[in-house]
DNA sequence: TGTCATAATGTACGCGTGTACATTGAATTC
DNA sequence: GAATTCAATGTACACGCGTACATTATGACA
């Protein structure tokens, strides 16, 4: 192109790159010329040239119809990776995980799609730790979100999921509560075993004794929060049940118009608190109490750590950055 | 690669191709080999020699906190894109706009990172304008959606909005309001002038003047709606106001939430209309009565119609696709 | 002035595919 | 049996950049 600008490509390519000694006058040439002409470098020919795509995968749950998930954990996290990508110069490659479960991370850093790649809402099933551990045997940076997998050393980005479901629980317990149902999501997902674990010593340390017939089994949609308000409107009428911890919001806020078909209001026969702080905690009525979770921050530092690991070419894997939690008092407590 | 299964390179790229002649026994050899070796295709180089990345590029409003807009809108559309990129093969390229308001799409095309674009939440604002008319003097295939540019003739997938806001007016006239009051969002998007228009349309066919007095200005956020319940609460126990039609559920919802510490109840005090059946207008009390309108459905139309284009090499602007919309009644109303 | 180190630039090639064109082989036709 | 045709494959090169290495300019120093 340039050379029309009296100078080679090679030169060129060092000016545009910020690479080795160049003359401060033969830049501003070749910066000119460039402008000139319009010239824009091709990125497929630098990406091959460079055997770097530049590319940061980002991999989704399979979602036909966006539901099961909240759409606001996603969007945060999505918009925090967006962020750091952007200060490193990355783009974002958006994958959704295959229905049938199929899997092949690998396939993905082999073809040089992505240099590295951030995992949402991945379970803990077979399939995936075995698929996870490939790519970390195979030596392949990626980062996960929100997710654990107990002894396999993969690098994480989580939140304190056990803290702030002691802080939710402990404040029912301060509100004089002392039959707390504990509505959980599945069991695959790291932070639900967290949020169990963080009920439990909230009970133990307030010297309550954990009861299984309090733990309901939801899967973090509102509707299984609904369907499992006809199991504990009568508990909650008797008094068995003076309050309700649910995994999320999702959940808790299904319940939450279940029990009120049962005649329950939440801060009137029962207090509730939900978890993520999601915009739907904010606009049912009475507002619900909830445990705040920084998605935002989670995806900008899972991805800021992939890049930044990414550039010094270094392979020493970050500790597993867990971000604190908060909770949040509205109505329902 | 496999040339050690006896073949030159150029039949290898043949067989993983389709691509012109081969005898079956060299496909099963070549096949067979690359399985062996567990060869996976460079895509960089195949992006590269192609000249196409096989990504399409979503290009999304600059959202540092997602709040402004539904992440719900975004979600669906985005799902549905997601859907027809996976069925052409094609992977999504996800862009944030700047927050400087620069918008070089042209760049995005001429380095090759993207082969198509599907436009979110963008404006009709003169840079906007002018930016993408660019793209279609030099020819390169994009495609918006859920916004308008009158007299460009870009591609569009939109919903019905006038016809959708129609309905919604028409349903609270056939209640027997009288006084109905719009909130809308800002006119730079094309949705807000259907819906005034459809507005004025359901009053014009029920012999209602028009006041402008009753059209009120909201940014599509739930607190702009909150804001304007001040302005609204003396009109609606005056009865000056009897009804309102919102132009989207998160303002109504903030409009709602603001009613109420003024004492006054939709479906009791007041009638209410949301506009896009989010997540929100089926969780808040009263249940929100709102307009559905299909995102998915858009977000999977439009890059499917760009993707179809792409592959035929045709460059015939498919029709602005108009899809329905529907009411759904609820509790408010 | 000559030597040497360093700055600045040019030359040449590789990156892994896709593909136009050339070549070979086999079937068909007269 | 020669000519023709087409299937099947090989050969060669382009794609546009990055970069190792070679080369030349520049200046410091003796």
């Amino acid at each position: 192109m340039a050379k029309l600008a009296g100078v080679s490509e090679a030169t060129v390519s060092r000016v545009l790159n910020n690479v080795g000694p160049i003359k401060e006058e033969t830049r501003e040439r070749v910066l000119q010329a460039a402008k000139e002409l319009g010239y824009v470098p091709n990125a497929l020919a630098q990406q091959f040239a460079r055997r770097r795509s530049g590319n940061i995968g980002v991999i989704l749950p399979f979602v036909p119809k966006v539901h099961l998930f909240s759409t606001y954990y996603f969007s945060e996290i999505l918009s925090g990776i967006g962020e750091s990508a952007k200060r490193f110069g990355y783009d974002l490659l958006l994958i959704f995980r295959e229905p049938d479960g199929a899997r092949d991370y690998v396939k993905l850093f082999r073809t040089q799609k992505i240099d590295a790649c951030v995992m949402l809402g991945s379970q803990d099933v077979p399939e995936e730790r075995a698929a996870l551990a490939e790519l970390k045997r195979e030596g392949y940076p990626f980062c996960l979100v929100n997710q654990r997998f107990e002894g396999e050393g993969f690098d994480t980005v989580d939140a304190d999921h056990v803290t702030g479901s002691m802080e939710a629980v402990r404040h029912l317990l301060e509100q004089g509560k002392r039959s707390i149902a504990f509505v959980n999501g599945p069991e695959q997902y790291s932070s639900s075993g967290d949020r169990l674990e963080g009920y439990r010593a909230a009970l133990a340390e307030a010297g309550i004794p954990f009861r299984q017939e309090l733990v309901y089994a939801g899967n973090y949609s509102r509707k299984s929060g609904y369907e499992l308000s006809a199991d504990m409107a009568g508990p909650i009428r008797t008094g068995t049940i003076d309050a309700v911890f649910a995994a999320n919001d999702r959940m808790a806020i299904g319940l939450m118009n279940g029990l009120r078909e049962a005649g329950l209001e939440p801060g009137l026969h029962y207090s509730l608190v939900g978890y993520d702080d999601s915009d739907g905690s904010r606009i049912v009525s009475p507002r619900l109490s909830t445990v705040a979770v920084p998605f935002y921050e989670m995806g900008r530092l899972a991805a800021a750590r992939l890049l930044d690991a990414e550039q010094r070419e270094q392979a020493e894997p970050a500790p597993p950055g867990t971000l604190p939690v908060s909770f949040v008092q509205r109505e329902t407590s």
